[in-house]
DNA sequence: CCAAAAGTGTTTTGCATACACCCATGA
DNA sequence: TCATGGGTGTATGCAAAACACTTTTGG
């Protein structure tokens, strides 16, 4: 049994997507000490002794983001021996889904910079973050398409237009819109608000809502 | 920040299921030393400094059964304070999938024994591992409908019925036998061997193989 | 000859897809 | 009045589901 390592630690990195511009976008935070000076990852930290993972992953992102009952889940755990130069980390990977609309960074003394960067145009990433995001960015292809999600990405009211938009972002391809309507409709996930969206030089839009804001498994596509 | 608490430990647990009997299996250990003495519980262990996460459920799946080269998928990983009585431990769950077909149990003296059990009808377990369990035979449904893992319960030839047995049993739903064998054969990825199974008082069956056993996503059901 | 499982097609149904025009507004 | 996106229904294709009888063997 080899002597060179000690055992690992744990650690929770989270992948955090938000919708805005028509992309969908990651937030990263640029890092000021070595080996990884001046270069982007993802946010995350270690698991302390009195709290579960999934708390630690809550706490990193609220520290960094100052968002809290967002939609979080485990991704899953990077573990090879050399995926930290520093040391022996274990990483449990989650991801979150943030509603863009009000969002403000909290840039923190912590790190050299937090920004949102389109999921097409990342920059180099430190440690596996790059395998890390591409991991995420499948798993909530799929999950979009098996469950209603897709609410933690929109505000409180939005536009049937809004939400077939937020699904071609995502799923990268064209969703056809009355078929998109037909089926939305069938899985009784939406309800008509009786507010209408004014103020766009064309005819006006009805503002829907989610009857629920719990994760529940449909067939959306 | 609380000092109560060390640093976590990081250990995997394997859920290791086969079939036979016409039920999903499960192996699990008795354990010898408290605070579980005489408790079944999953195989598992801590993952050693030296070796990925991944090498280490692979280690602890060969010491414990003496299998390798079999389906092994990590699950989730469980990291509640207080799932280990004796000390903070994150556990990497995995689950592993093996044929029946001349499985022979290694008792270790580590153990006081070693058994398989039918998933419906398991013991009372050690730590969060019911949890685990569970949570394993969902997610064997899940990849069970969408990819061909199924090769890995079944030994290398196999007729079309124990074929379908096997996705009942485990889908824990009848399945038409001829809508089956059309979708089956739409899929590709088995052949007909030239060989027929015979022995049985009834019409002898065509036995056939897997044209690839490595992991593929196909949609079966 | 009997019991038991193997093998084999067709019809029906429901869901996904493809597709085009009129409407309401702000400028 | 024009440009812009909002809103709406039908026809087609395909895959899943439902369904029953004949065949081949061992005993």
């Amino acid at each position: 049994m080899g002597k060179k390592y000690k055992f690992a630690v744990i650690a929770v990195d989270v992948v955090i997507f938000t919708i805005f511009s028509n992309k969908l976008n990651v937030l990263l935070i640029k890092m000021k000490k070595k080996p990884y000076l001046g270069t982007w990852a993802v946010p995350g930290g270690l698991v302390r002794g009195d709290e579960s993972v999934d708390q630690a992953a809550q706490r990193h992102l609220l520290t960094k983001t100052g968002v809290k009952n967002v939609y979080l889940e485990q991704l899953y755990t990077f573990g090879r021996v050399s995926r930290d130069p520093s040391g022996r980390v274990v990483s449990v990977a989650y991801f979150a889904l943030i509603p863009f609309k009000g969002m403000r960074l909290k840039t923190t003394k912590e790190y050299a910079g937090v920004e949102w960067f389109p999921i097409d145009k990342l920059p180099r990433l430190a440690y596996d973050h790059r395998e890390i995001t591409s991991y995420a960015a499948e798993r909530l292809k799929l999950k979009l398409e098996r469950s209603n999600i897709i609410y933690s990405l929109l505000p409180n009211e939005f536009t049937l237009t809004e939400l077939r938009k937020s699904y071609e972002i995502i799923l990268g391809k064209k969703i056809d819109k009355r078929n998109f309507y037909k089926k939305i409709r069938s899985l009784n996930i939406i309800k008509s608000t009786q507010k209408i969206k004014r103020g766009e030089s064309n005819r006006p839009a009805k503002l829907y809502t989610f009857i629920s804001r719990t994760p529940k498994q449909v067939n959306v596509l």
